[in-house]
RNA sequence: GCACCCGUAGCUCAGCUGGAUAGAGCGCUGCCCUCCGAAGGCAGAGGUCACUGGUUCGAAUCCAGUCGGGUGCACCA
């Protein structure tokens, strides 16, 4: 139990005995009660305001019900002071003993601590990159396919079981263009001069080892045949050999996903045929017509009748439709059939979905909230566009010329940890730049470097003092002084900021928390250089370097925990 | 025209699901290496939290409106 859920089940008692007293009204809301540290630490180091939100409904008044809840603090070991300020927060200041016995426990949970299971029970599905299996992955799949990633973690810290899922969108009309693609390709491995690749057909050279594997495969049988004859067999072929290439493309990311769902198997059995058939028995789906579109009309818009689904009753503006005139599923259909499956497998259900899908985010919200019937939480996290910047120069992308930035290049360029730990420096909703000179800069303004210098100054302590032998077993941590105390302080904030950042899916929380801690061992670290007493190692006393080397540990076990929950290893030197 | 996101220091951004005197990095000014890694640290200057109302003990945070920026808006995926 972290110091502050522990000290929350300390105030809910005092509060108990307050009740049991007649003192305050049984069944008061504590909903909105809060135990957390003061922004200002001259304030103590910890603060609730439960006076201030209970005072009104125990029809009292905030400071009088502070100086009893007050009262009921001070009786806690540990507590060592405890009082009222401004409208009415509890301060309470904690003895020594508590922060120290705080730092011994960091140590002997080690790995697991910040790792809670306020979580167990529930079942939340991830699902997350999503890229069309048109081709390899490139930057602009790569933010949200790391935010998902540290999200399904910071999850599962929290003690969720957690599925990481990925959606094939293998039944449109771009795997129809990927296959005619792989057709073209495929006659190319057969020794025909196709010349340039056609408009409207995807031009990438990833596709020329599967022509060749098409023609390994099938030989020449299809070269002049119609398309209705290998179509869907070049189709299914393609993408199972794009999977591959973005399993592997996400591998060097370290995404591994647990479930791929494909939509052309969803269609096949039937599950947006259910969906339908239950929606329209509940009068959340009619045949009618759909309503012309904003702003300027397109040449060729006529009004056409179509199944449509009542999005509007859950505060969309206009019905969506499901199938498309030809008869087949829209995109919307079957994704909609797609999320009531996961609905039924989870608890809750998230989805990361690049920013330029924001406008449909209501119509599916809609959706489960219809089919699921309100069961499942469902959130849709938006990721907005990550802008590449090579010597302070945006890099052109395009996508129809091919020219593309894959992912695999810029991992193998930057490397996996300065990545994903620079996809997590900037809140997800907000647009980042990706500048490849700066995400290696070795200095201060890049958190990436920052941190893992602060762990690597961390392992070359642990390297020295082995050297001198002045490593002490069951170090006496009374010896740490104020400041160092308030490196622990520090450190102990780490379970509440993973509980944070998971429960408002919020990764980006922990890169921030791990550059303060490493801001504050840099400032412990550099006191050195103006008071050699104040250096980790004392060769001339082992007690207090022992105690020391206590607290750097300390720090070190933390930021690896938390380099950790967003994917990236701890560097124990830098190159 | 509608929807969504955003508006915090000169710049890039945090701000812990409403808390106390709004923070960090860069840039600027001035300091700190006979060196546990200065790849760093300390200090200073710099703010009408876009604006106007509202909700309440209390608002950068929630609500409404206005202004400004971005994105999306067909049966595409």
């Amino acid at each position: 139990m972290s110091l502050y859920t522990r000290f929350t089940a300390h105030l809910n008692a005092v509060l108990d005995t307050l009740e049991a007293q007649g003192a305050i009204p049984a069944g008061l809301p504590r909903k909105a009660v809060t135990v957390e540290p003061p922004r200002d630490p001259s304030h103590g180091d910890l603060a609730t305001n439960a006076a201030m939100v209970l005072a009104k409904p125990a029809g009292t008044n905030p400071r009088a019900l502070a100086e009893k809840i007050v009262a009921g603090l001070l009786e806690l070991d540990e507590v060592e002071g405890a009082d009222v300020a401004g409208p009415g927060f509890i301060n309470l200041r904690l003895t020594d003993a508590t922060w120290r016995a705080e730092l011994a426990a960091i140590h002997a949970e080690g790995a697991q601590y910040g790792r809670s299971n306020g979580g167990a029970g529930v079942t939340v599905n991830v699902e997350y990159v999503s890229a069309n299996p048109t081709g390899p992955m490139h930057m602009g799949h790569c933010r949200g396919a790391v935010v998902g990633d540290a999200l399904a973690t910071l999850l599962e810290a929290i003690g969720h079981k957690v599925v990481r899922e990925y959606y094939i969108n293998d039944a449109g009309g771009q795997v129809d263009v990927l296959a005619r693609s792989a057709h073209l390709r495929y006659r190319e491995a057969l020794g025909e001069d196709v010349g340039a690749v056609p408009e409207g057909l995807y031009p990438g050279d990833y596709l020329v080892p599967v022509g060749q594997a098409l023609a390994a495969e099938y030989g020449d049988r299809f070269v002049a045949s119609a398309e209705s004859e290998w179509l869907a067999d070049f189709r299914s072929f393609t993408v199972a050999r794009m999977m591959d290439m973005i399993r592997d493309d996400l591998a060097l990311l370290g995404i591994h996903h647990d479930i791929f769902a494909s939509e052309a198997e969803l269609q096949a059995a039937g599950k947006p045929d259910e969906a339908e058939a239950w929606l329209r028995a509940h009068d959340l789906v009619y045949d009618g017509v759909l309503e012309a579109p904003k702003g300027e009309l397109p040449d060729d818009w006529e009004p056409v009748e179509l199944p449509l689904f009542r999005s509007t009753r859950f505060g969309d503006d206009q019905d969506r439709p499901i199938k498309k005139s030809n008869g087949s599923w829209t995109y919307f259909g079957a994704d909609m059939a797609y999320h009531f499956q996961k609905s039924q497998s989870a608890d809750q259900l998230i989805d990361i979905w690049g920013a330029d899908h924001a406008g449909t985010v209501k119509r599916i919200q809609a959706a489960v909230a219809a089919l699921a019937e309100g069961r499942a939480r469902f959130d849709v996290k938006l990721i907005q566009m990550v802008r590449l910047l090579r010597d302070g120069e945006p890099v052109k992308m395009s996508k129809r010329a091919g020219n593309f930035v894959t992912l695999a290049d810029v991992v193998r360029e930057v490397g996996k940890d300065v990545v994903r730990f620079t996809m997590l420096t900037r809140k997800a909703d907000a647009q980042m730049d990706f500048d490849f000179a700066k995400v290696v800069e070795a200095s201060k303004d890049n958190p990436v470097f920052y941190v893992q210098y602060a762990h690597a100054r961390i392992s070359s302590l642990d390297r020295r003092a082995a050297e001198a032998g002045i490593d002490l077993p069951a170090p006496d941590l009374s010896r740490l002084g104020t400041g160092e105390l308030a490196l622990v302080k520090l450190a102990a904030q780490f379970p509440r900021v993973v509980e944070g950042a998971a429960t408002m899916r919020e990764p980006h929380r922990v890169a921030f928390y791990l550059n303060d801690l490493a801001s504050a061992f840099h400032g412990w670290w550099n006191a050195g250089n103006d008071d050699p007493g104040a250096r980790v190692i004392q060769a001339d006393d082992p007690a207090l370097t022992s105690a020391r080397l206590s607290l750097s540990r300390g720090i070190g076990q933390i930021i690896r925990n938390g380099l950790a929950l967003m994917g990236v290893t701890a560097l124990t030197e830098m190159q």
